[in-house]
RNA sequence: GGGCAGAUGGCCGAGUGGCUAAAGGCGACAGACUGUAAAUCUGUUCUCUUCGGAGUACGGAGGUUCGAAUCCUUCUCUGCCCA
């Protein structure tokens, strides 16, 4: 199965140019994709991408990952009200660095290798670009109606917040990038989200137009959830592929808690599993979903793609203990089963001040479980919070030494999910 | 430069002098049901709180008034039209 017939059936293949497929068997061929260095850090939006190129590698292609220094630093004035995030050079340099080691985990950077995995930053070659050769050498090909009548211009033509000088220059800006790809890297392929087409197709246009070459493009579908909500968030924010900014439990969870009509499609966008495996799944799944096979095959092959061996096993035990076992009363866990709950959000507590005994708000708001008192009574009173399992009633309750699990644990559920383990100390 | 329209809570959007911490919707969180699913129903959703309240808030600043998101002045920003 070639590239684009391995990512056709795993749904990943929105729009294509036409030759794409011919160009990918001919050669070895080059091929980019963008990325944001806006944080220290990718996020689960950015695995599509990234499993794009891993993709595009494993078939033999040449790996280029682009990240936007230049870009970046323009910022995306898209979002009205907010505070644009121009970046300084120096947090750019940070995050680019933190973009390019997690990148490598992924993508084979081996120079010995032909197709060997490489980074670029549009910022080197667009630092010294003046705006006056800019206008003259990349805006003279393409005329203003070519870039109105892309759909995210019309849009917001005909919206009501209208659209800034850099934002309709954007798409050549992005164009020129791979102009540039093309000419200095032999790059002949750009792949990206859907929402991207437009730019990448001022991209193939300029290519050809001002150097008369060839290029193609392909878009995935971007990643939606069954329900509508955002994909990517968790009820604690983004989710991250950093493990210091998200667990690994709460990495392999955020998978599991995947809705069935979620799941199905992720399972092939995820996950590297052939085709008769990802079939098989889905029939097992369809005789008794209750089981959740596919959640957590997901759950435990994207842990494992991103974080390896020892973290899926770290997520595994710990989501064994906090829920598989949630039938067993807090007291009689054993203190390894406590302390297998790595991962799980960690809180800590004066073991004095649980001595004289405090009233459960307080404890929940200076634990750090609850932001202010105030939510941690609404909550109760809502029937959310659970201590050592059993749901709390009294409002009134006060917390003391009693309640410790071997001498040093409280557990805390807030909700049915969110688990927290205090340590007095 | 001239004219018109507009700026309300995370978002959308009602509200034109007191009954407004501000309808409704979306989103988010929680409860019931369940499979850590979906759908549905219910509650919460500015901040803090000793749960009695208190403090901030309707683009910014000033003013009128016993009292302003609502009226006036001015500034800023946005969109549309004319030059």
């Amino acid at each position: 199965m070639n590239l684009i017939e391995e990512l056709r059936w795993r749904g990943m293949i929105q729009d294509i140019m036409p030759g794409t497929e011919e160009q990918l068997k001919k050669e070895m061929t080059s091929a980019y994709i963008g990325f944001d260095p806006t944080a220290d850090s990718l996020h689960i939006g950015s695995l599509v991408p990234i499993l794009l190129l891993v993709h595009l590698q494993k078939a033999g292609h040449k790996p280029y990952a682009l990240v936007g220094g230049a870009t970046g630093m323009v910022g995306d004035p898209s979002g009205k009200s907010e505070e644009r995030n121009l970046l300084s050079e120096e947090v750019l340099k940070l995050n680019q660095e933190g973009v390019r080691k997690q990148l490598m985990k992924y993508l084979d950077f081996d120079p010995a290798k032909p197709n060997a995995a490489e980074m670029v930053n549009n910022y080197d070659w667009f630092k010294d670009f003046t705006f006056l050769n800019f206008i003259r050498d990349v805006g003279k090909h393409i005329t203003v109606n070519y870039m109105m009548s892309k759909d995210s211009v019309k849009k917001r033509l005909d919206g009501e917040t209208g659209m800034s000088f850099t934002e309709f220059t954007y798409q050549l800006v992005q164009g020129y990038d791979f102009y540039w790809l093309y000419q200095n890297k032999n790059c002949k392929l750009q792949m990206g989200g859907s929402d991207q087409w437009g730019n990448i197709v001022t991209g193939t246009e300029l290519i050809r137009r001002k150097a008369g070459g060839e290029a193609f493009a392909f878009t995935c579908p971007l990643i939606t959830k069954a329900d509508g909500s955002k994909f990517g968030k968790s009820e604690k924010g983004n989710v991250w592929l950093d493990i210091t900014k998200t667990s690994a439990y709460e990495f392999y969870q955020f998978w599991i808690r995947a809705s069935d009509a979620d799941a199905e499609k992720w399972i092939k966008i995820f996950t590297f599993l052939d085709q008769p495996t990802v079939n098989e799944l889905l029939s097992a799944h369809a005789i008794d979903p209750s089981k959740k096979v596919l959640q957590k095959k997901l759950a435990e092959q994207v842990t494992l793609f991103v974080h390896g061996e020892a973290a899926l096993q770290e997520a595994l035990l710990a989501t064994e203990k906090a829920f598989t076992q949630k039938e067993i009363p807090a007291e009689e866990l054993t203190l390894q089963d406590i302390e297998a709950m790595q991962g799980i959000t960690q809180l800590s507590f004066s073991k004095e001040a649980l001595l004289n005994g405090i009233d459960v708000v307080s404890f929940l708001a200076e634990t750090g479980a609850f932001p202010s008192k105030g939510e941690a009574r609404k909550s109760v009173q809502g029937g959310g919070v659970s201590i050592n399992r059993k749901k709390i009633q009294d409002i009134q309750l006060q917390i003391n030494n009693t309640f410790l699990l071997h001498d040093t644990y409280i557990l805390v559920q807030k909700g049915k999910s969110n688990h927290f383990l205090v340590k007095a100390g």
